[in-house]
DNA sequence: TATGAATGAGTGTTCATTCAT
DNA sequence: TATGAATGAACACTCATTCAT
C-alpha cells in the first residue's frame, strides 16, 4: 500500500528529490562562488543548503561530484536553451551577436554560475582529467559552427579558421567576465561589454 | 667548506641566495604547472628544487608567497622586457601585433610558467585578496595604451574602449593558450594561432 | 490485506515477526561471517534480509543487539540439542567423543554461525562487556561435566582439572576450526580432524 | 657537513628513530589490549606515546600497519628467541613442555601483546587477507616439527598428524590465554596452566 | 508494522608550518 | 643558512540510528 501510494505520486516524489537535489547545486554554486572550490567546505553547502552534512552524499559522489553535476547541468541547460534559440536565427552575423549577448547575460541572470564557470571550469579542465565536461565542448562548438555557417554564407572572411575562432571569442567574452567578478565597482556596464566585444569581433570577422 | 666560501665572499652568499630563491621559483612552477597550485605540496617543490622543505620558508612566507612571488618575478620581467621592445616600435599596429606573438610565444620558452599564469593568476585574482598582481593590472595596460595610440593616430576605430579592448584582447590569447595547454596535439601551430588572433583582432580594430 | 490478515489470526502476527526477526538473524550470519561484525553495514544485513534497513530497529535494539541475539539464540538452541543428545550417552569418553565431533560438524551444517562464533565471540568476550554470553560458559560446562564424571567412573586421569581441561578442549577444537575456515584448501578433512583431536585429547586424558 | 655528522651517528639517528618507532608500538600494543583495534583511536595512542598524531604517520603507513607491524616486529623476536632456546634442547617431549611453557609465559612478560594476539590477530588472519603474518605460521611449524621429530624419534604415536596436531595445541594454548585474559581473578595460576595442558597434551601424545 | 530519507557525531589522514639542531 | 622530524589543525566522508509517513 505504501508503495502503491508512492508509486502514484512519483512525480511528486522526483520533485521532492530534485528540490533537495536542486538545493544542494544552489548552495554549492553560492559557496563555490565565494570561496572558489578548494576553500568550500561540504559543511557550508550544507549549511547553506539548509540540511545536513551527510545528505550531500545521498544526492553526490562526493565533493569533485558536486562540482562536476554542476557543470553537467547547467552548462546542458544553456547549452539546450541557447541551440534552440539560434535555430531561429537565419543571420550567422545576427547568430554571433545573439551569442554574445546571450553568454554574457548569465552575469546577470546566473552571477554565481558565472563564477564558478570563469574559475573552477578552468582548473578542472586541467586536473579532473576524469571528466572534462562535454557540454563544454559543445558549448563551444556553437560557435564554431555558425562561423562555418558565415563563412559559407559568404559573410566571414574565408581565412577564419574556426576551430581557433571560437576559442578566441569564447576566450575575450570570458576575458569580459573575469573583470565584471574581479572589478568592484566596473566602470563598463554589461551593455557596454556586449557592444565592444561584438564590436571588435563581429567588425574584424565581416569580409570587407 | 661551504662556510669558508660564504665567509670569503659576500656577494657570492646573495648570490647563493638568489640562486636558491631561483631555483626554488623554477620548481614550484613546474610542481604547480604539473599539479595545480593546490595539489602541489611544499615536499615536491623542496624535491624538485633539491633542497629541505624548511629551507623553502628562509626565501617565501609561505606557500601562497610563493604563487604571488611567481606572479611578480615573472610577470615584472616579461613586462620590462615587453615594455622596452614596445618602445622600439612606432606603429600601435605593429605594436599590437608584437605583443600578442610576444605573449603567445611565452607557450614554447616557457610554458610551465603559461600554465600557471592561465590557471592559477585567475584563481588568484579571486580569491588571495590580499595580494592581486599588480603587474597583472600594468600588462593590461599595455595593451590599452597601444590601442589608445592607435586611436590618436587614427588607425583604430574611435569607438573602442581601451579598457574593454584591453580585456577582450588578452581573453582572447589566454583562450588560445588553454587550448594549446589542454589540447594533448593540438591541430593548430603556435603560428597558425598568432596569425589568426592576430588578423581578427586586429582587422576588427582597423577604421575601414 | 496485510492488516486483515494480521487482525484474523493474531498468531500468524506473531509468526511473521519470527519469521523477520529469523531472516533478520540469518542475513547477520551471513553478513557478520563475510565481513566481520565491525565492516557489516547494516544496509547489508537489511538487503541481505529484503527489508529496510529502520526494519531492523523494529527487532533488535542496536547492532550489538544482533550479535548478542545471534549468540543467544544460536548457542541456546546448539546447547539444547547438545545436551539432550549427552544425555542418551552414558560413556564420558563417548560423550566427549560426541561433543568433539558434533561441535566440529558445525562447520558443515551451519558454517556461516562457526566463523562468526570463532572471530567475533571472541572479540565480543572482551569488549562487550556488558553482555558475555552465559549459554557460552554453560557450553563449556558440559565439557566440564563430561570430564568430571569421567574422573568419577576411573576412566580420565585424577588430576586433570576439569575448569581448566574445558577450555583446553574447547580451544583445540577453536583452532582447528580457525584452521578449516581460513585455509583455502584445507589439506584435513572434517573428519581426520575429528580422529585427531579426540585422538590427541581423549588419550590423554585417559587414566592408563 | 651535516650530512657527514648524521652518517657519523648513524646509530644514534637510528636509535631515535627506533625509540619513537618503538614507543608508537608499545603504545599501540597498550591501548589495542585495552579497547581493541577497531575502537582505538590513533589520537588515543597519539596520546599513550606522548606525541602529535601526526608523527604516527611518519613511522607507519596507517592505522592497519600498525598492527600489522606489532603481527610482524613482536611475533619474529619471539619467534627468533624461542627457536634459539629449541634447538638447544634434544628431547622432542621437554621441546614440546618448553615450547607450552615459554608460550604461555607471554601472559606474565607482555600481556598487552598476548591480549592483542589472540583476539587482533584472529580477526585480522580473516579481514587483512593482504597480509597475514607469515611469522605466525612459521611459529606453528616449530610446533608441528617438534611433533614430527618426536614421531621419527618414536617418542609420540605414529598416527599423530603434526600439520592438525599443531592446531590442537595452538589452539589449547589460546584458549587458555582467552581465560586469563578474560577472567577477573582466575582461578588457576599459570603454572596449574602449564602443567595442565601439558599434562593433556603431552601424555596423549606419548606412545604408550 | 514497515519504510528509507535524513541526520550528524565521529575519525583517519594530510600537509603547511615550526624549530631544535 | 639548512635541515627534516615533529606538530596539530582541519576536513571529507561514513554509517548507525531516528522518525515522519
Amino acid at each position: 500500500m505504501e508503495k502503491k501510494r508512492r508509486k502514484g505520486r512519483t512525480k511528486a516524489v522526483t520533485e521532492d528529490v530534485h528540490s533537495k537535489y536542486e538545493k544542494i547545486l544552489r548552495a554549492s554554486i553560492k559557496v563555490f562562488a565565494q570561496n572558489g572550490f578548494h576553500r568550500s567546505k561540504i559543511s557550508q553547502i550544507a549549511k547553506e543548503a539548509g540540511i545536513a552534512d551527510g545528505t550531500i552524499y545521498l544526492y553526490f559522489k562526493n565533493k569533485d561530484d558536486i562540482l562536476i553535476k554542476i557543470f553537467e547541468d547547467r552548462l546542458e541547460k544553456n547549452l539546450a536553451e541557447l541551440k534552440s534559440k539560434l535555430e531561429k536565427i537565419e543571420d550567422p552575423y545576427e547568430q554571433l551577436k545573439f551569442f554574445i549577448s546571450h553568454h554574457l547575460a548569465l552575469f546577470d541572470t546566473n552571477r554565481g554560475l558565472i563564477e564558478v564557470l570563469t574559475v573552477e571550469l578552468r582548473m578542472s579542465n586541467k586536473f579532473m582529467k576524469e571528466y572534462v565536461p562535454q557540454r563544454f565542448g559543445e558549448y563551444l562548438n556553437l560557435l564554431s559552427g555558425i562561423i562555418r555557417r558565415g563563412k559559407d554564407k559568404g559573410i566571414f572572411r574565408p581565412d577564419v579558421m574556426p576551430g581557433v575562432a571560437k576559442r578566441v571569442i569564447y576566450g575575450a567574452l570570458d576575458g569580459i567576465l573575469v573583470y565584471l567578478i574581479l572589478a568592484p565597482k566596473p566602470k563598463y556596464d554589461l551593455n557596454t561589454c556586449v557592444d565592444q566585444i561584438t564590436s571588435i569581433m563581429v567588425s574584424g570577422l565581416l569580409k570587407k
